[in-house]
DNA sequence: TTGAAAGCGGTACCAC
DNA sequence: GTGGTACCGCTTTCAA
């Protein structure tokens, strides 16, 4: 049993093609009673219209992709990522847009070919691209490519490629103020590596900086440690840092899983957190909740960013100009638990209870 | 600047449009020299075949999607899900297809229809559905439309629709074996939500039995804890079981979220792990690795489970009946970490090392 | 308000 | 081995 078309739908109903198109389309030009009855006729006979041939006359998929760019780490089996591309998915869906995944495997010129060929196909209408590391040769080329693409969760100073982006150097700024109202008087640094390509790391590290700055507290370089962003190197930032003749007390991790880390070392050394060093994290990841003590951290606002991202990516649709679409920069929330210090909660909860 | 087209090429080739497809489609029987013309041809125009129009001639989309059940948990921010739809993504590609996600809020009518239009419109030839709640109407609804679906980490006994499923509960029979050798005598059990419509729940209760009675240990009632997966009733579950009379020696959790909860509990209580009680835990979720002690747990071979899910979509595809496309069960593995105990891994590994 | 007809950009069959 | 041509199913003028 084949399936229905609007011509067998048409003939069904006793009228034309183009009247079941306009029932479908254009509703409100067709008689009330013509499009009652192409309507049940559609609905009994099951009729959907095919995709391929609306999208072939209408040259739109309703579809929009997100380009993971996945590195050599696998960095992409993150539960963040499964935030942002079920936030994505959500907005597309929202937005009337079906959402595709596609991976690149590096960024070499295969794997940009073939995510450029499901544009040129117009099998996506355009994209978001996520990206944790990212050449200046691969925005050169994506923007060549002159198709609506934005980036998610990077920030390209110069180049006309609309992106989203979160206030990270705030973030930090933040972790910073929430120490210092501690009572923190030395407060060290977890780096990941602050490659001119990981923005995020640089904006975190300058984030430290003019935290201590607003706080009045000197920036002493050697309570900067440079970790690699993994579980391992928050380990050996613990026993590099608190081993020094004057040791922070407290820390900021550029991430939560180097922050984990250096919560490890530190139990095993016998350091007590938040007494002996506070730790404060970057991410929310879901285990930061279930670690002892919890750890505070920071939160990107994913949900938001990845509306902001699809919007982006429409309007470049509905076509606007890369130029014209600059990038948005969504604020960031600190959340304080115990690894913190928590004498700044307890304040503010006395004061809120009126005491 | 429009697009390159068949046409175009065909007339800038001076050959016509059918060689041309030719050349895309069957190049071997093309002539070499005009082949090579064609395709140079191609090259310098960037021409790209348009997918609508292939798509509507074929009527496929070499697309397949995988629809996301989200449960009122939100459970799919889980990192779990960004590997499986990563590895769905990456085994989809390897034949061949792209790759959609398409998120069902609830198993409403409605959205059911939502994500039955993508196939009756044909946007996507087949689809794997991954779901942590399922109603028994929704997986009659699924089969029902006789479309390329396959379920995804589910088992479904009676219903004709094909499944990939991964071996629960030889995992927990292993775990129970392992924390035998460990010297183990009063194994308890964390079970999640052990309702029929969570298989997995269920499989995992089974190898607890299955698995005492294996290693000849009795079974007693009192040494399970019902908990509700999270947790926080992983920590209840530790207040529970181990102020019992006689409590028990090691624990498994049907989750690492709980095996997690029941961790810090413990530590709050002074309990030493696994001295006091050895903890396994359920998933190999990435934060397992990162607490103290590192939590023994089953990993899922969840990229197998995808190439698995896509092959079974494609033999759908292929024209093969869903009965005929039954079930395919992987094999699970155990880790072994420090919270489960070492005293048998010290052992392999001395006599791997010929002690 | 409705219908006829011309594409959209390919594929596939059939002559040559 | 190559070219002509009839579709695939829908949208979109343009007349009636």
């Amino acid at each position: 049993m084949s399936r229905a078309t609007i011509t067998k739908v048409a003939s069904e109903a006793g009228v034309s093609r183009s009247t079941v198109s306009n029932v479908i389309n254009n509703p409100e030009i067709v008689a009330a009673e013509t499009r009652q009855r192409v309507q049940s006729t559609m609905r009994r006979m099951g009729f959907q219209p095919n995709h391929m041939a609306r999208g072939l006359r209408t040259a739109t998929s309703k579809t929009i992709a997100c380009f993971v760019l996945e590195d050599a780490d696998n960095s992409s089996t993150d539960s963040y990522y499964a935030l942002v591309l079920l936030a994505l998915s959500s907005a597309a869906r929202a937005a009337g847009y079906d959402f595709m995944i596609h991976v690149l495997y590096g960024q070499s010129e295969d794997e940009l070919l073939r995510a450029r060929a499901l544009l040129a196909q117009r099998k996506v209408d355009g994209a978001v691209l996520i990206a944790t590391p990212l050449d200046e040769a691969t925005v050169q080329a994506l923007r060549a490519w002159q198709e609506p693409i934005v980036l998610f969760d990077r920030h390209v100073p110069d180049l006309s490629l609309p992106f989203v982006w979160a206030d990270y150097q705030d973030g930090v700024v933040q972790s910073v103020q929430h120490l210092h109202a501690q009572g923190c008087q030395a407060v060290g640094f977890l780096a990941g590596f602050p490659s001119q390509l990981h923005t995020g790391g640089v904006a975190r590290l300058e984030g430290y900086q003019r935290g201590l700055t607003r706080v009045g507290l000197p920036l002493d370089p050697r309570l900067i440690y440079n970790a690699d962003w993994s579980f391992g190197s928050g380990r050996d930032a613990c026993d590099a840092l608190m081993n020094l003749p004057a040791p922070p007390d407290a820390v900021i991790a550029a991430s939560d899983r180097m922050a984990l880390g250096f919560l490890q070392r530190a139990a095993e050394c016998g350091l007590r957190v938040p007494e002996d060093v506070a730790v404060v994290g970057f991410n929310d990841m879901e285990f930061t909740q279930y670690v002892s003590p919890p750890l505070s951290t920071v939160r990107l606002p994913i949900v938001e960013m990845a509306r902001a991202a699809v919007a982006l990516v429409l309007r470049r649709i509905a076509g606007e100009s890369a130029a014209e679409a600059h990038g948005t920069i969504l604020p960031v929330a600190f959340i304080a638990r115990r690894s913190g210090g928590m004498a700044e909660l307890h304040r503010s909860v006395q004061r809120q209870e009126g005491l």
